[in-house]
DNA sequence: AATAAAACGGATAATATTATCCGAATTTAA
DNA sequence: TTAAATTCGGATAATATTATCCGTTTTATT
């Protein structure tokens, strides 16, 4: 996988926060993991990790819950929660794991790798939680199955 | 990482083998692992997986080793050593890890993802092992560090 | 003030990946 | 034919990731 497991939750569950929170509701942990699908307890701590990243917030007690401000739905970009979860590294590391592989001490799929490397950091970079929120919200995209 | 460990380490593995070969040379456990910077022992359990996919041969005893033939250094790409090892679910798998995503039933990244998905693809499929163990020779990049 | 509903935080468990160890099998050379 | 060098294969260990459990804190309602 491309990202792990823990990040593909979190990118899950922030869209399905996110289009909630344009239909200006809330939502908690078990709405969140059974519409994603995702183990409840694993996902609580994701979406903890999300809250300290300033990314989506939370709110406790009775009728309280996750959501994300409308400025942060238009302005966070897919890449902030990957590198929230998983860190940058995927968008700089080598393709075959060197620790210093740069333009002067390549490995051997350095120039070739950056390009596709980079076409995936340009493309998470560019597409906001708005964009893809409005698709769950046309139904013509799915976060579950 | 995008890829494991085992895959970093198999394809640094297959293009000093291939180098070797292509000196007319076979090189053992020891070197390679020398060489690329890996565990000995988990390098040999990933070297026997690549003997097992026809993509490296080996030979046992003193003067032994493990070797490309002309044709394999020639034919086979990179793609086939990372199917051989992580298998080839990178390349079909959906960005956001669900079970079912495809063009009826998309997850939101669905599009946008599958094109830097099909761009990683179509790059190992046209890439190989040949071309990049002449990097090696030219010394224009390396497998350590 | 008491109760209940929710997120929070720490500890632990289960599973997957990475890594090591060691004896067996094979082959070359003395 | 014995010894040594090598790959092979099975068992085990270490570490990272994924997942669960449970008590604490906060807050709204009664």
């Amino acid at each position: 996988m491309i990202f792990s497991k823990a990040c593909e939750y979190g990118i899950r569950a922030t869209l399905y926060i996110a289009q909630k929170s344009v239909q200006g509701e809330r939502t908690g942990l078990k709405a969140i993991s059974k519409e994603i699908g995702s183990p409840e307890a694993f996902t609580a701590k994701i979406l903890q990790k999300l809250v300290r990243s300033n990314i989506i917030e939370s709110t406790k007690g009775p009728y309280g819950g996750f959501q994300m401000s409308r400025k942060a739905i238009e302005e966070i970009k897919l890449v902030q929660i990957v590198e929230a979860i998983d860190g940058g590294d995927i968008f700089i590391q080598c393709g075959l794991g060197l620790k210093e592989c740069s333009e002067t001490h390549p490995c051997p799929v350095h120039d070739k790798f950056k390009v596709v490397r980079n076409a995936l950091h340009e493309m998470m970079n560019s597409t906001s939680i708005f964009e893809l929120s409005t698709k769950l919200e046309e139904k013509s995209a799915y976060l579950k199955r």
